[in-house]
DNA sequence: TATGAATGAGCATTCATTCAT
DNA sequence: AATGAATGAATGCTCATTCAT
């Protein structure tokens, strides 16, 4: 019997770090001889698990998609408005793992040009996330005649202060960045 | 006597062939090569104009840049309101130029992570907006009481709008965009 | 008690795989992995019999010579003319056994360029078969004044037959290369 | 006015160190940095005269075909028995130019079971020479019923011949080469 | 016995860059 | 000004080999 490795999370492991190097180096710079030194381990071992640097890239993308998904599932037993508002403030790049995702998105946005695979990854994790706020509006705001548009706008709040954010972190810290999308919230 | 050459509008002309390779195959497959070609000259010529591939980056990022801002100076005569409409307006990716624009910006929004000086270039292109925008909405409405707070929240929905319209083009035609843009106008 | 396992036959049963893959795709292409998927088992199990590559391909050329000059062995019983004929007949690609070993013979005689030690084994064999076939004439023309330089002269019409055939199969089906061989055996 | 360089001389000459590493090393061993050593430039320079490392085989076994190909075509003057004698000998591998064009067709020849353009490309040179032969068979013998038959005896005694000497090159010095083709030409 | 994890060297290829013309 | 020859340092990937289980 060989040698016994968790294959799953090895791959999560090795996924991990190309996604930080994505975030310091840009889609780009994440060879992988930089991501295997990032991951501590060889190119030899990142091609074991990975049959090629586009099965990584696209594994490390779903996963970061996958891990914002998890997330919002995981208070449905909240109060609705306040679900809805957790719900966007974790949309927003205010902590570690908000920064890294958002940094993976839009790092795998200026790949997707010319990658339809990956734009269509991401158009569908976009079009789930639009679908999942509308439901919570629709819990929040029984009154909401179009769920629809309203999640768009307030999506739109969080994808421009998130990218601001991201041009300028200095003017944006996580607490004026929460104020702007609450702002938003009390619009309606 | 030496052939007598436009050296400013030559770069300017491979600037624009080099961002129309960005935005079909990203920052990282805007090769010397390829832009050379693109541009219908060989990479030596590239290389006359611009030092190295960096300095090319630069001035097609700067450009760009300048673009939008020369875009936005042009119409001081209208009627403030609509002033601050079109200026908004004129930030969607709604025509050609405006999706050029935005993946350029995209795409080196990605590369900016690791890559400091492109990074200020374009938080400094943003802070000159944000107060742009500041300034037509002081104009506009001058009983408003937070006018960069206000232009903050414009500029994401503009920002919020673009990057939704990048992700999903299908869901996201020119009117749907100038509708949620006019709606956040509307807001205030 | 530990499985016991046929060494021997295993050894050549994965000798025969490579053989297979040697005339699919060359010697080079003879992979350990490739060589283990024919023969269906691991790279493991490959190095578990063959200490390395070299040793795999060594004993792969071996099998297929040995096979050769067994079969020839088989036969001292007939007529002495059509012993030789038979000898002659059967070194030829016209069959699966003998297309297999001609394309081992050229895949391996490429290689032998660079390599002393195949270039000794493929030498010896020929050696060995042009023993045999001068001692088949001696039986069958016992006038022969020169048995070895027609033993010479016929194994160089099967050889020219079958590189003729090698390079151009449809030019040279079965019968076409079995008369030329006959002609060149009436000639005498 | 760019530095010139005869492009069609230097990729002969890449060409003609590409078969002298083949015929060392096989063309599994013909690297382009191997070959670029041999002809004492860089792999960059190697690249920039053949797209890839198929075109450069390709280049140099189509070289090497048209090489012996040129050579029949000078001697059309000479006696017809002569000349067709000739044709014959040259085809032996009795000099460093003909062993070195042997060596590279065994090479490609191993390599031509997977790879059905450089095997097409033989089949062609091959049938080639035969018409070729047959032409001088019909000049040199009017009264032979069969040329073509004829040639493919004749050639098969070269090939026959040829191969014994890669083989066991000990055994087949060019005079034994030449008696044994001589002796067949004598035959008919 | 058999597996597959892990390594690191080697490969073809792409590329930015330098420079003679 | 413009060319394209030449370089050498990456890159993704394949592979033989070692070894713990």
């Amino acid at each position: 019997m060989p040698r016994t490795v968790d294959a799953v999370a090895r791959r999560e492991e090795l996924a991990a770090a190309a996604a930080r190097v994505i975030v310091r180096s840009g889609v780009a710079g994440a060879s992988m001889r930089e991501v295997a030194a990032e991951a501590g381990w060889t190119t030899g071992t990142l091609v074991h698990y990975f049959r090629n640097r586009r099965e990584l890239l696209r594994f490390t993308l779903e996963t970061s998609l996958e891990g914002r998904r998890r997330r919002r599932g995981n208070r449905d037993s909240r109060d609705p408005a306040d679900a809805l508002r957790v719900t966007l403030h974790d949309a927003l790049p205010i902590d570690d793992d908000g920064r890294l995702h958002w940094n993976v998105t839009i790092a795998f946005c200026a790949q997707a040009g010319g990658d339809p695979e990956f734009a269509a990854l991401q158009r569908d994790a976009y079009r789930d996330f639009r679908t999942d706020v509308a439901d919570r509006v629709r819990a929040a705001f029984p009154t909401e005649s179009d769920p629809l548009k309203e999640a768009e706008r307030l999506i739109a709040v969080v994808d421009g202060v998130a990218l601001q954010a991201l041009f300028d972190p200095e003017s944006w810290p996580a607490d004026h960045q929460i104020v702007a999308l609450d702002t938003a919230l009390a619009e309606r």
